[in-house]
Parts: C-alpha cells; structure tokens; sequence
RNA sequence: GCGGGCGUGAUGGAAUGGUAGACAUAUCGGACUUAAAAUCCGAAGGGCUUUGUCCCGUGUGGGUUCGAGUCCCACCGCCCGUACCA
C-alpha cells in the first residue's frame, strides 16, 4: 500500500476484531462492567449522518472505557414497531412485517461498515414475539400489581374515514388522507398509571447528578407539581343534579378578582346541559373541533359559551359569578373546571375583553400601580406587591405569602382545601393500529375484561386473515379489529368463547424497558436476575434531546414498575445513571424554482460550486435538519465507499461540541480524509525510517516511555511533555464528552510530531501513543498505524496511556498584566512564585510604571497562574 | 400559547468569571512542478490622516464585578418538546 486506503484497512481491521470476538460482552464478575447505550433506532432503511454520529459518540466510550480495563456492554437493536411500517402497506400494499424485516437487514448492513465495537449477538427487534411477548408478561404482572388502568381519553377522530389519528397525521386541524375537520372524541383506552409515581420521579430528579441540568428541568416542569386550593362555588340554583363546581387553582390569592367560572366541554356539567339544550351542544361540538394537542388546545381561538348559570362567591354569599364553558379548558388537569381572574392571567383577560366581563385588579405592582388595561399583571410568586382589599387584610406582601395565607384561612373556615395536584397525566398506551404489540387481555360477555394466561403469551399478531389472504391495509382503522378470526378465543376465566382486545401497545413501551433485556436478550422471562445485576445500570446513554421528556420519563417510570413486578433490582429505579444528549446533523438546502415558482430541492451531490451540472445556479439556504423532502441528505454510504468509516467518524466527532448539531460540509469530510491521510502517511515514514535502520524501536509502548526520560536532549524533552500532555488533554475530552476539543488536541500533536527535530525514538513513541489516542474515534486507523510501527497485538485491547506529571507540569508561565482590566504587558514568572513577588514584578512593568505615572495604584488583583489586574 | 436550549471572524467552533477567536475549513501568498493536482511553509476579526501592546469587537439594550462570551434583567432571531412521529 503506498497511500491511505481506507477501505483495505477498515475490512481487514474489521474482520480482526469479529475473528477475535472483542466485543462480545460476557458476565465477569472479576472486572467492573460499563453499560454504554445509544438510544436504539428505527428500521427506516436507512442509516443517516444522525445515527454516524449517535454511534460513534458510544463507540467512543465503549472503546475507551475498554481500554481502561471495564468489561463493556453495548449492544444494538431495533425500535421496529410504528406506524411508518402501516403507512408504507398503505402505499405500496406490502406487508408492514416484511417491510419491516428487510429494512432492518438493510440497515444492518449499512451500520457494520462503520467498525462499532456492538455485541450484535445480543441484538434483536421489538416486533420479535420473542421480545413483544415478554412485554406481554410485563403488562400482565403490571396490572396484577395495580400500576394498569382502564378510563376515557380523548383522540383525534376523523369522521370521514372513521378512523383515529395520530397528531402527526393532523395537518392544521384537518385529518391527512380525508382532509376533514378533525375532531375530540373519548374512548376507552389502557393506561399505565404513571401519575401515581408522580412525585417519586419527581424528587428522584435530584439524584441524577449525570444529566444534563436542562432535561432534568424540563422532566421537573412536565412532570409539573403544584400547590393549590381546591374548593366549591355553589350554584345559585341547582342544575341537572350539580349543586357546585369544584375547581382547583394555584392562584387563590386572586378569588377577589374572579368574574367567572369557567368549565371544560367535557365537564360533566357541560355534557349534562349538552343533553337538553342544543346551542350548548352545538357550541360543545364546536369547541371539541380540531386536533388533541396542547399547542392546538392553547394556541387557537379562545371561544366561550354562557351558560346563563350563576355560582356564589364563597367569600360574598350576594356576589354572583356566571358560568361559562371555555374551549380552553381541559379536563385532563385539575377538576376540569377553573375561576377567570382576568387581571393577573394573560388567557382570563383576552377571555373577559372579548366577551364584555370585568376585569377587577387585585394587586398592583409597586414600582407601577397603574390597573390592568389589555396586558395582565402576572408578577413573580416572590414580588412583592400592594393588596387592593385583600379579604384576610393583607396590605404589602408577595403573592406566595398571600396564597400561604389564603389555603389557611380556607381550610380554617371549611371552605377549601389544600391539595398538591401534578400536571403529569396517565400514560395511554392503546393504540388502534396493526403493527404494535398486542395488549393481552381478552373481553368476556361474563367475566368482563379478562388478562390472558401468561402460558398463552406471545399474543401474536396475524400475519394475513387465514388461508394466505392477505391483510388490506389500505383501508382506514384497525386490521385486528376486522380480521376475520383473529378476535375469537377462550375467556382465560370461564373457558367460554371471548373476543380479544384489538387495541396494540403505544411503541413507547417497547422503548421503556429494552434496555433492561439487552442484558438477557434470549431469556424466556423479561429479565435474568444475575444478568440485570451484574450489567444494569446503562452506565451511559447517549440520545437526542428531542427525547428528553417522553422517552426518557416513561423508562424512568418503567424501571419502577419492573422493580416492583420484581423484574429489575432496587439500584435500577433510576436505569440511567449517565444521559448524554447530542446534537442534529445539519446540512445546507439546495434550491430552485419551477415556472410556477414552487421550490425544487436538490441534492448535495448533484450540486458543484453553487451550479447544477446544467450550469443552473441553486439558491443556497441556512443548514437544517437533514430530511428526505429537502433533498439536504448526505448518505452515511456514499462517504463511506468515498473516504472510509475512518472519516465519517473523524468528521461527525470534529466539528462542533457533541450537544450541539453540526453542519455536514463536503469540504469538512475532505478535510477530515486529508488528516488521516497525513497520520497514515508519517506511520509509513518512520517505519520506513526503522527499515532503513534508524534506532532499535520494536518495543512495547510501555518499554519505549520508560527508556525516554527528560534531559537528555531539548528536542526530545519538547516533543516528549508534549505527547504527556496530549495524552492528558485527550482523556480529558473523551471522559468529558469533548470529543471536538480532543480532536483539536490531536491535530495539534500531531502538527507537533511532524515538526518536531527530536530523535526517531522518541517520535516512534509519539506516534504509537497517538494511534492508542486516536483509536476510539478512528479505530480502524488506529490499529494500522500501530501494527506499522510494531505494536504488540491489537490496539483495541492495549490499556490507555497514562500521563505523567512531571512532565505535563510546566515551570514558567506567562501572565498577563491588566490595567483597569484592559490587558497591557504580560510577564514570565516561575510557576511557585508567590503572589507578593508576582505583584512586585507586575508594578515593575514599563507599561505599568508609565500608567501609575508615579501614583499607588488603588488596588492590584493577583489570580496565581492566570492574570495580574492593577487598578488605578 | 407554554416549557427548555442556542446565538462568538467569511465558515464550523475554542475559552474552571481572568490574554476572545485555540484547532479546523474556505481564502490569499510562497516552495516544489514544464504545468496542474497532491504535499510542505506562511498570512489573516474589523478600523485608522495617529500602525500604537492604539481604538472597536462574542444577536440587541441595560446591570453586577477590579475584570463578563461566561452571571443577572428585558428584548430579537433560530432550534427542540408540547403527551397517538419515533
């Protein structure tokens, strides 16, 4: 070979590594196990720069933490439920099973080129019964422990196709195939009875040191607990059975700037006055109109309907308060049914302007006691603020000390309660849809809804409707629910003919716990006690942040249930110990228009210096999300054939900080291939230079470091603390997630090594201590180069340098010298120097000489090893 | 709407409250070459009747501090999530 080929060095590399079975993870209760995970992904087909960079961020870790002696777990599988699989029968008519199957092999590989250091012994699919049964199992022993509800919930209807929709599948409040107005229906749905550990995974929150702060903040507010009143406003007249409303707020320190009542149309009042009058139905309809979401809920048109109904005002028996439906209500959170107090809330005021209620201020701020016109006055809780008649007499106090003393003076006078509510709800998990796990329960004229026998499990889904028919999925709703036999079977209970539920699992289920089966993969029960101790915790899971919130919360939550159903041991409750989230792959958008000025996207590699092959120049638009419909995709597979893994991998690691997206470049790959080009091409060198005869350097790397000691020559003093010191800065990147920043180190050293006049041995030491350097992130590189230069076995199993500190430690450092905090001279002083004697040689600068122009300076700021600051 | 995040040269970015722009890309200049590519060496935030350890400069406007890209407040822009996309 005489230049860098990538691809006889990453074949011959990779068939090493699976010949030797490195990365084939075997209980070994000798060495400390690490548990490194990306969150699995979805068999689309194909691999993207976005998955490049999630597994390359583990490999990193894997490999490194191998190399430091762990016995590492990383394993790959597939999160093979969802609808893209139905959406692709529908289109093309095949099978969501066999669309599936094949895009998982497909994507396999794709992914193998890539050199990861995956266990692919343990890997399996969530649509594998062997896997969906075992969830089958764990639903079962859930709802034996009471953690499964059955209750209403609202989905998005579309009334044209009769059918439920996902949000996605609600295009601006229309259903996507039908385009008519979708609608809020209720039906009953299973549901994981998250809300009740509400408070556990709240607190919990704070032992996850290893988060990011963000997530943990954003679980905090999701999961959302709130200290309230609860209470009752009579109805001046009883109605259709109701005698009061009962509400709950977090704000009953405003009760005296109430001007109405306001209830859910799902309210069960609502519903009761719906049944008799039709203009509260039809405003009900209307209000239910559009999709399920919050930010639908919240950011459409805020519509009302007076019920003609009054309440009291608990606190003034002659104060009458109407009542009103509002479409922006939800019944999900508190009682469903709220007071408006429109001063000091921003939806009340828009609510009382438009429909013509007082707006009544109940505080005033104090640096502006002006009365709320159209923009609400909502201060901090911890602003203090000037009382306008405030019923317990308070005068100046913040609006948390009021809410304070109103829950006392309510529960003191037994017309209210403090509650704690959360803004977390149960998890739904039914879904009406074919290809998700079956929920194994059976509905039995008798016995009511019946679990399945855990001896009957896997549930399996039909795979056509008997006699080879194939399954139409181009009709709307729910394949299982039609299916000719599929439903029929034997009550569990009473042994009489039933039918079974045809509701199958939200896929986020399937994403909550395979964590905990990677550590048993082939186990006939969820988990193996000895294998879920010895590899659990997830040491560290790398992810996107677009899951910070759902993903992550339900595992949390699962881990529990699967601790108390006796699946996975008390130090599990919490699964992750580590979370990392990493950034979007970006890339520029290429586009023109067509004759009616419609954008045309192109792809990047039908675009040269801004031209189309046609000499048609492209309009270039801000990096964004990879994604198939702008065309800005680069394919993982193309670079590969075109510059190796080796390169992909350098290229996702080096350009921005991991948390961060980083923008594809064409000239950034090139640039990445050039480097491990120059790496590859100084190895070949010095081999040549041994060859030649130069220096005695078939040592082991060790052997090497200990012969090459300080003082014998400057050179290769220089180049010597500079590769201690590269060897500590790298560590430091990969420990820290800097992986751009040990990158960077990198190129440094090696800019150092090529420079460098120091003797053969000593670059031969830096040179393989840069290939142990560079193997995590180029690992097929990194085991050519040190094979060249005579490295004993494989650098994936040599133990990670460490560096010394005698020789990192430098004894002179330059000081800048501020004045005013404007930087004007800088000196040299001996590391040790004590503070005194550096503030004696900065007074003794020209430049500072000049400033003080004879004066003593008013005060001099010392930070030993970083600034001197003299102010004048 | 609500919750969370981000914003630094032409570009990606670096910087425990302490020398802003490390490292890299693109660009320009030089070496090598008949020439080009490749490779190697070097320059480079902006400004200037003042070329000076000069002035300005980290989205915008304020503030805290001896000192702010970093901390606080307000605003602008973009991104993620918003419970049936995964």
């Amino acid at each position: 070979m005489s230049r860098y080929s990538a691809a006889e060095i990453e074949e011959k590399w990779q068939k090493a590594w699976n010949d030797s079975g490195i990365f084939k993870a075997e209980r070994d209760e000798s060495r400390p196990k690490y548990y490194v995970l990306e969150m699995f992904p979805y068999p689309s087909g194909r691999i993207h720069m976005g998955h490049v960079r999630n597994y390359t961020m583990g490999d990193v870790i894997a490999r490194y933490k191998s190399s430091t002696g762990h016995n590492v777990l990383h394993p790959m599988g597939w999160d093979a439920f969802g609808m893209p699989a139905e959406n692709a029968a529908m289109a093309t008519g095949g099978h969501p099973k066999d669309w599936t199957y094949a895009n998982i092999a497909e994507m396999r590989g794709q992914m193998k080129p890539l050199g990861l250091s995956i266990d692919w012994s343990r890997e399996f699919a969530t649509c594998d019964p062997e896997y969906y049964g075992q969830q089958q199992a764990l639903f079962l022993d859930m709802l034996e422990a009471g953690l499964v509800d059955r209750k209403n919930a609202v989905v998005n209807w579309d009334p044209v196709d009769m059918t439920v929709l996902a949000n996605e599948q609600v295009i601006d409040g229309k259903g996507w195939r039908s385009g008519a107005e979708v609608e809020r229906r209720e039906l009953t749905q299973w549901f994981f009875k998250i809300s009740s550990m509400a408070g556990e995974l709240l607190d919990a929150l704070d032992g996850l040191d290893n988060w990011p702060a963000k997530v943990r903040l954003m679980q905090e507010n999701w999961i959302g607990r709130s200290r309230g009143l609860q209470m009752a406003f009579d109805l001046t007249e009883a109605q259709d059975g109701f005698d009061k409303i009962e509400v709950y707020t977090t704000r009953p320190d405003t009760l005296m700037g109430a001007s109405f009542v306001g209830i859910s149309p799902n309210h069960p009042l609502a519903k009761a006055l719906e049944a008799h009058d039709p203009k509260v139905a039809a405003f009900n309809a209307e209000a239910r109109r559009g999709g399920t979401t919050e930010e639908a809920v919240e950011t459409g048109e805020k519509l009302g309907y007076d019920t003609g109904l009054t309440v009291d005002h608990p606190l003034d028996p002659n104060w009458k308060l109407p009542v009103w439906i509002a479409n922006f209500i939800l019944m999900d959170y508190g009682t469903g049914a709220i007071f408006g107090c429109p001063a000091h809330d921003q939806r009340d005021l828009d609510f009382c302007r438009k429909y013509g209620l007082p707006v009544v201020d109940t505080f005033l701020s104090l640096k502006d006691p002006k009365p709320v016109e159209n923009e609400a006055f909502v201060p901090a809780k911890d602003e203090k603020v000037k009382w306008v008649n405030h019923f317990a007499g308070l005068d100046e106090a913040t609006g948390q000390e009021a809410i304070d003393v109103t829950i006392d003076k309510a529960e003191a006078e037994g017309w209210g309660e403090g509650v704690t509510k959360f803004r977390l709800r149960d998890w739904g998990l039914s879904r009406q849809r074919y290809w998700g796990c079956p929920i194994p329960v059976v509905h039995c004229a008798d016995c009511g809804v019946v679990p399945e026998k855990k001896e009957n499990l896997p549930v399996q889904l039909p795979y056509d409707e008997g006699d080879g028919k194939p399954i139409d999925f181009s009709i709307p709703g729910n394949p299982l629910d039609r299916h000719p036999t599929w439903r029929d079977c034997a009550c569990p209970a009473c042994g009489k003919p039933a039918k079974r539920e045809t509701d199958t699992m939200d896929t986020f289920v399937d994403s909550s716990w395979y964590f905990a089966r990677f550590t048993a993969p082939r186990a006939t029960t969820p988990t193996v006690a000895e294998d879920a101790d010895y590899w659990m915790n997830v040491d560290q899971y790398i992810g996107g942040i677009e899951h910070a919130i759902l993903h992550l919360l339900y595992s949390r939550f699962f881990a529990r249930a699967m601790n108390v159903t006796g699946h996975l041991p008390t130090k599990s409750r919490e699964p992750f110990d580590a979370l990392f989230t990493q950034g979007m792959v970006t890339h520029e958008i290429y586009q023109t228009r067509d004759e009616k000025g419609r954008p045309v996207y192109h792809l990047p590699e039908d675009v040269t210096d801004g031209k189309l092959a046609d000499g048609t120049t492209v309009e270039i638009i801000p990096s964004a999300k990879m994604s198939k419909s702008k065309k800005n995709v680069v394919d993982p597979v193309n670079i590969i054939s075109q510059f190796g893994a080796d390169t992909a991998r350098w290229f996702v690691l080096s350009d921005s900080p991991p948390e961060r997206d980083v923008e594809w470049t064409a000239a950034g790959a090139e640039a990445a291939h050039k480097f491990l080009s120059r790496v590859w091409r100084m190895a070949r060198d010095l081999a040549d230079q041994r060859d030649a005869g130069v220096g005695e350097i078939d040592k082991s790397l060790q052997d090497l470091m200990d012969e090459l000691q300080l003082g014998q020559n400057p050179l290769d003093d220089e180049l010597l603390r500079t590769t201690h010191k590269a060897i500590d800065e790298v560590t430091k990147g990969v420990e820290s997630f800097g992986f751009n920043a040990a990158i960077a180190r990198i190129y440094t050293f090696v800019n150092a090594i090529q420079k460098s006049q120091a003797s053969a041995k000593t670059k031969w030491g830096a040179m393989r201590t840069l290939a142990q350097l560079m193997s995590p992130m180029t690992p097929h590189l990194a085991e050519e180069i040190w094979t060249i230069l005579g490295g004993e076995g494989l650098v994936a199993r040599a133990p990670w340098p460490t560096p010394d500190s005698a020789m990192i430690q430098d004894n002179t450092v330059t000081l800048p010298i501020q004045i005013n905090g404007k930087r004007r001279a800088e000196i040299s002083v001996p590391v040790e120097m004590p503070k005194a004697e550096v503030e004696k040689a900065a007074l003794e600068v020209e430049a500072v000489i000049k400033a003080l122009d004879g004066a003593a300076p008013k005060k001099v700021i010392v930070v030993p090893g970083r600034i001197v600051n003299v102010v004048i």
